[in-house]
DNA sequence: GTGAAAGCGCTAACAG
DNA sequence: CTGTTAGCGCTTTCAC
């Protein structure tokens, strides 16, 4: 087989340095190499080009389930970003087991990748450390986990929660519960923060958890300025449709029930519009609804969902830019946090 | 830093056997090797191994958009059984431009790809060959195109086609008009010659496209051996839900009406139900509606949609097992076809 | 059962 | 502006 200089005569730097422009090459040159490469087809070797190099042109992306449909706009969004840069991504599924991801964590360091992105919820930060260790660059999508040689990018749970909250309340609604996922697990916490504040702010006070004692009037709808606040109606459940469907049943079932059911995500929403439905009650007329995430089924529903958009894409386009300012050497301070705003996406279910 | 050879007191010839067993080492050398290597937190460079031995240990996928749900559970079926042979994959996403798959494909080459798993529908036969040129066994997931050198893998969309149609004839429905995609594009041309199928055998006739001439009775709906099935409905529209909305409003508006709608995808039906549930009528009562896919959705809206499953993941493992029959040497033919059967999935809407 | 040496295809350092 | 040389970390002869 014809070697690429032998064609073009020259040696192979010269082939090397007119397809990276590291040094210049005479015009006429050039046009002999490009010639002979189109001539015979050729093509660098990247493994070659990397092992040389110690840069591989590929990130890690680990994740629990590329099937979970905010997965894939996250590695859409970092594509987005990197792709252009010349990364391509591998991809780890974890299934949320530890065993599989640090695995996939070793695996990642094999391959030589040169920076990853890690977007798994219940980490301990140790399980890291391999990885920072062996001078990668990391980037947490999703977590808020503070960790020195780590940069973070997340959404804003706390204030999509409170924007989702203060909707409602502008819309006249005063009795608001929230249909939370087990404590500890994802952006819980946050959210419940976010819907707490928003309703202390409107004068709804602290609020107890599950059935808080009843605090304002009874039920006024279109409530101007008067009407006063309920405290938090929060309920721990699945994040599931039928998790969501126990948590609105459980809060529909109270004495004073909610005129509206915020719920800690699309498919918990889908859950709760189930049994409003079931019960004879309009949504939104008798009952609010409204989700997190804008999934697909959020605009397929009926009443299509009203819903805190998490912009996965976002994020990942984000987070890869954090990676590639690592990457180039543009940032200084060892770890830094960012977050992305949720949107608001109104639909006919609140 | 210290070479492992050095702690180990052996040679790198010795460890590289001890880890990839290609040759018998010692108890007592293999244990020394094993406790260095854990000690030293070595891990081999896959790049170079990858540069030495001309493999890669690497698939690429080329698909339209990882966002679009049906591929990620291709993605995850590949690596199902890609996985655990070793294999990592890389991903590239085309948006259905032959610009970009050109350069995905291109990029697939350069990266030194083991072999290479493709899934995008319309493309010409010519943009796979410089893959195949390059020796890299390729298999299709979803076309339907027979080529030298390609295996194909795709789901049984007539006969998916031809049992949801003997489904609703079953179920008593007689007036079945189908509402499709496109001529050409997508598994159209199949589902549609599946649904023309079962209604000929059912004794309905070949049927003209769109307004086909009335030939029956007017609407037995439990309908036993008796009543006589209409002939194909068939209406050609968009992939979207305001494709399906606009199609079957195409039908109901005809002055003998369908009472069943098989629609070529979940989107499209969800576009049926909104027209149907808009004119009120009753679902499935007065008129019937089906999708193929089984998307996420699909268990989301009212009624619940019954569907022909699109077993995305099925296919990605189906292919992953023939891609690695071809690393492994372990087929012979020039091409093969595989077709893995849809799955009806019966929920509430028909 | 083990080691020494060569070389995969590339790029960086050092000439010229 | 271009070429020669060396070496990235591994696996594979070939030798013992």
């Amino acid at each position: 087989m014809y070697k690429r200089q032998e064609l073009a005569q020259v040696s192979a730097t010269t082939v090397s340095h007119t397809l990276n422009g590291r040094r210049p090459v005479a015009e006429q040159t050039r046009r002999r190499v490009l010639a002979a490469i189109e001539e015979l087809g050729y093509r660098p070797n990247v493994l070659a080009r990397g092992l040389r190099t110690s840069r591989s042109q590929t990130i890690g992306l680990v994740i629990p389930d590329i099937t979970n449909p905010f997965y894939p706009a996250l590695a859409r969004g970092l594509q987005d970003v990197l792709g252009p840069a010349g990364y391509d991504q591998i991809i780890g599924n974890t299934d949320g087991e530890r065993r599989l991801e640090r695995a996939a964590l070793e695996q990642m360091i094999a391959r030589q990748v040169d920076g990853l992105v890690f977007a798994v919820f219940n980490t301990h930060a140790e399980d890291l450390l391999p990885v920072i260790d062996a001078g990668i660059p990391v980037v947490r999508l999703g977590g808020r986990l503070v960790q020195r040689g780590v940069d973070v990018v997340h959404s804003d749970d706390e204030g999509g929660a409170r924007e989702a909250t203060r909707y409602l309340l502008e819309r006249g609604y005063r009795r608001i519960g929230f249909v939370c996922g087990p404590a500890g697990e994802g952006p819980a916490a946050e959210r419940v923060a976010g819907y707490r504040t928003a309703l202390a702010d409107a004068g709804g006070g602290e609020g107890a958890p599950v059935a808080g004692h009843a605090g304002g009037c009874d039920g006024a709808v279109v409530g101007g300025a008067g009407a006063e606040v309920r405290p938090g109606l929060v309920v721990r459940t699945h994040f599931s449709r039928q998790g969501g469907a126990e948590g609105a049943a459980r809060l529909l079932d109270l004495p004073e029930p909610p005129d509206a059911l915020l719920c800690a995500n699309d498919v918990m929403a889908i859950g709760a519009l189930d049994v409003a439905l079931e019960r004879g009650l309009r949504v939104p007329g008798d009952v609010a609804i409204m989700g997190f995430d804008d999934i697909e089924a959020a605009s397929m529903v009926t009443p299509r969902l009203t819903t805190m958009a998490n912009p996965a894409r976002e994020i990942g386009r984000a987070g890869a830019r954090r990676l590639l300012d690592r990457l180039e050497g543009r940032v200084a301070e060892p770890s830094s946090e960012m977050v992305i705003p949720s949107r608001l996406v109104r639909r006919e279910s609140a």
